[in-house]
DNA sequence: CAAAAATAAGACTTTTTTATCTTATATGCA
DNA sequence: TGCATATAAGATAAAAAAGTCTTATTTTTG
């Protein structure tokens, strides 16, 4: 079981931070990639598609090619590859299930979960991949192979 | 895709309240609760097994038989049902899905997710369920059925 | 132009989760 | 005692998610 996303938007979400950490104008390979977060290349190729179809990042085939951000580092939040991947349907959702769970209804943690509910968003939302680029390159270059 | 927790959880957390909402002494069978949280009878009467042998509730066979809460509703927590059924793993994962996630190489949201996570774990331990007690029984009165 | 290397696309397989079915066992009551 | 009505338990089925494979297409380079 994952945290709160879909392991196709974990994975989705460290290859976009690991293209993120590259230097301007340099591609990386789906193998490449695969490589270093250590999950299936066929399985993060697959995810990358989506995220190119969607914007997130860019590709180009034949010898030589590769993925890369598809818009500058300023302008992509990790909000954008969860939205792309998982939605932000668990955003709106009740934490424990209830279907009809809202004001006038509410279940026995709403207005503590919607406040940390916001505060997940916020996380995701207030900081673009440039902000976080320093702790990003960090975080790469200690990758943990098991 | 659910919030954080599994299908299972969800329900259990909803079966649990469901019960702690009773009278005390009341009993109630798989069928009554299935109905009153449209969910399939046999699959929430499998969950409350697990919360059964758990000794989060109790069971009583037979005729006029059911289920009811196994402790006082002032020692149970939302936690203990979490832990039950989807175990407390997701309370030292990384939000990311990085695999070495630690001080020494913190993914981008390590700190701010540890904050939410154990305002989470927080949310979850610091009510019992008696004192959860009025809201849980509004949301009782008030669940939806679509 | 041909070969090599890369992504694109979609079919397919496996695994996990969710849901259902069947049989056994326990209890209460006529 | 026998029947009706519960849960218990485990097998099975269905659905969803994760992962793999194959073929097509594109691009660079010799």
């Amino acid at each position: 079981m994952t945290v709160i996303f879909s392991k196709k938007c974990e994975i989705g979400l460290q290859a976009v931070l690991f293209l993120s950490a590259q230097e301007k104008g340099v591609m990386c390979n789906a193998g490449e990639i695969a490589d270093k977060l250590d999950v299936p290349k066929e399985f993060v190729s697959k995810i990358l598609q989506t995220l190119t179809s969607s914007g997130i990042i860019g590709s180009k085939k034949g010898n030589n090619g590769g993925f890369f951000l598809g818009q500058p580092a300023e302008q992509l939040r990790l909000i954008d590859i969860v939205s792309a991947i998982d939605g932000l349907k668990i955003f709106h959702k009740c934490v424990l299930g209830f279907a009809g769970c809202n004001m006038s209804a509410p279940c026995p943690v709403h207005d503590d979960w919607g406040k940390l509910r916001n505060e997940t968003y916020e996380m995701l939302s207030n900081s673009s991949l440039a902000d976080l680029r320093n702790q990003t390159i960090n975080k790469i270059n200690n990758l943990y192979k098991g």
